[in-house]
RNA sequence: CGGGGCGUGGCUCAGUUCGGUAGAGCGCUGCGUUCGGGACGCAGAGGUCCCCGGUUCAAAUCCGGGCGCCCCGACCA
């Protein structure tokens, strides 16, 4: 039996062992060692796999909590769909074998023997799902058929990063039917909004959302939406994707309905989702030179209490610890008391601002004879103090509107940060070049529609079309020329590097 | 697959030019003093120097071959 190969684990460059690379200086090295030292993950043996460690993983669960609410809310349910997929299944629809192609991963020996037919490890389960679909639907009254399912998928990338783009990842995948094209191109755009909604009042992240280009589309579908965040290094992160597939796939699996009027129709669908993808697009919008920044809505501790321990009766300090904790807890807050005594205070403020706990509670014999407690935000305004002292009873009262109010003032910095760096009103290719090579950010221009001109400006300039953005988005003055210099705009469209 | 760089305690790296007892900082373990922003002292553990072969009295260091990883480019939730 051969050996394996060693697989000597990738490290990160740290120049300083305490200290992060500030964003300002390298980007992408303050985020590889943010997620490394924040201990959401770490490279896992194989090439651009990954293991998502307790922190990250809590992060997602309370990000699945969330979008699962939502999608029951709209009416769907749960179902698990197998992870292997008959290469034929994939072949048969066109656009969607030839995107996935380069990606795939194959199984073709099982059981000690050669497989008949190859199997697809799912980078996507339209074709599985559409398959048995297809035996569960005869008529209308089965419709509309609103299924969710939970998975991981692998896509075999070269170019990987931890959260953002991994072989294998996490993720939700929405895949419905309907008896009408109207009523599935409405639920698309019914989960785009799920979509925008969770990102907005959970991650405190504003997307911009719209349709993607024939270019930028989902691999057989018909039209492509999609949330685009912008990332610190304003970069565009497609955050969230929701596809009208018409009936491409319906067609393929012969997944027919017989309509009101007695007719044979084939089915309408769509499929949407979102990924642990969503962690890092987390990381990269709020979190700071210090680390990690969590919205309290998905922090796993929302609250840090940390025990100054000294002397040598520490009992009453970690007495009251607990009943901090305690009490926090019956008021909703997610609290947890920090009582390693290994480890300094300091230590320990380092380590919990690291992972982006949103509050921390500092608690010790001087406070105790006051009876206060002190609290220390996460993230603070420049007129803001570093630390409160407040009464006990104030400090547990007033808790969950601090978290509230943490939560908005994250979704406030970043939407002012998105429109800072929102170009509008950009004609020329050399105009966006300038700004894309500089600042960087979302350029807004019109667009004749030709694709020649969106090729030509992503050689050009490693700008890619974004969106074309949804009303709401759009300038108040529409653009009258096509940014490629030929023709007249017929839509207002979105530019940026993306990750 | 092209172009660059790198493989040495858990982590970051020095040592390689010019061969001669494998090192530092951080982390880890034990004891003590500490503890309100990364504490200190003492004692300790931990290494087939990526692998295989060659040269040599002697190889982390020189030579040959392999493997792996990182960064930049071509595909992408």
């Amino acid at each position: 039996m051969p050996r394996p190969p060693r697989m000597t684990p990738r490290r990160e460059t740290m120049a300083d062992d305490k200290k992060l690379t500030p964003r300002a200086e390298d980007f992408s090295a303050w985020y590889n060692q943010l997620v490394l030292r924040s201990e959401l993950a770490d490279h896992a043996p194989v090439k651009g796999s990954m293991v998502i460690r307790p922190w990250g993983y809590a992060i997602w669960e309370n990000m699945q909590r969330a979008l699962d609410d939502m999608f029951k809310a709209t009416g769907h349910e749960n179902a698990y769909f197998p992870l292997l997929i008959p290469m034929s299944f994939l072949e048969k629809e066109k656009a969607h074998i030839e995107g996935f192609k380069p990606e795939l991963a194959v199984v073709t020996h099982a059981g000690g023997k050669e497989l008949e037919e190859p199997l697809v490890v799912r980078p996507t389960s339209e074709t599985v799902i559409m398959s048995m679909y297809a035996k569960w639907i005869q008529s209308y009254r089965d419709l509309p058929l609103l299924i969710n399912q939970w998975a991981n998928v692998v896509r075999w990338e070269l170019r990987t990063r931890l959260f953002l783009r991994t072989s294998e990842f996490l993720w939700q995948e929405g895949h419905t039917v309907h008896a009408t094209a109207e009523e599935a191109e409405e639920h698309t755009l019914r989960m785009l909004g799920v979509y925008r909604t969770f990102m907005e009042e959970w991650m405190a992240m504003p997307p911009v959302t719209g349709l993607k280009s024939d270019a930028e589309k989902f691999a057989g579908a018909v039209r492509s939406y999609s949330c685009e965040a912008m990332m610190q290094d304003n970069r565009a992160l497609q955050a969230g994707t929701t596809h009208f597939l018409g009936q491409n796939f319906s067609k393929q699996f012969d997944l027919t309905f017989q309509t009101e009027e007695g007719k044979e129709e084939y089915g309408w669908n769509t499929s949407w989702g979102v990924s642990t993808r969503l962690v890092g697009a987390l990381v990269m919008t709020h979190g700071d030179d210090q680390g990690l920044v969590l919205p309290p809505k998905l922090a796993p501790t929302q609250v840090i209490i940390v025990p100054i321990l000294k002397g040598d009766d520490v009992g009453p300090v970690l007495a009251k610890a607990e009943a901090l904790r305690s009490a926090l807890e019956e008021r909703d807050v997610r609290a947890k008391v920090d009582a390693r005594d290994h480890l300094s205070p300091g230590n320990k403020f380092y380590e919990w601002e690291r992972k982006g706990v949103p509050i921390r509670m500092e608690v010790g014999p001087k406070d105790m004879e006051k009876d206060q407690v002190v609290l220390v935000k996460r993230v603070r305004g420049e007129e803001e103090p570093r630390k409160e002292f407040l009464p006990e009873a104030e400090a547990l009262a007033t808790i969950p509107e601090r978290l509230d109010a943490f939560q908005a003032q994250l979704l406030a910095a970043a939407l002012a940060r998105r429109e800072e760096n929102s170009h509008r009103g950009v004609k020329t290719i050399g105009e966006l070049a300038e700004i894309v090579e500089g600042s960087g950010g979302y350029v807004y221009t019109g667009w004749s529609g030709d694709p020649a001109v969106e090729e030509r400006i992503k050689e050009e300039t490693k700008a890619t079309l974004r969106c074309i953005p949804q009303e709401e988005f759009r300038s108040a003055e529409a653009p009258q020329k096509c940014i490629g210099g030929e023709g007249d705009a017929t839509m207002e469209v979105v530019w940026a590097r993306a990750y």
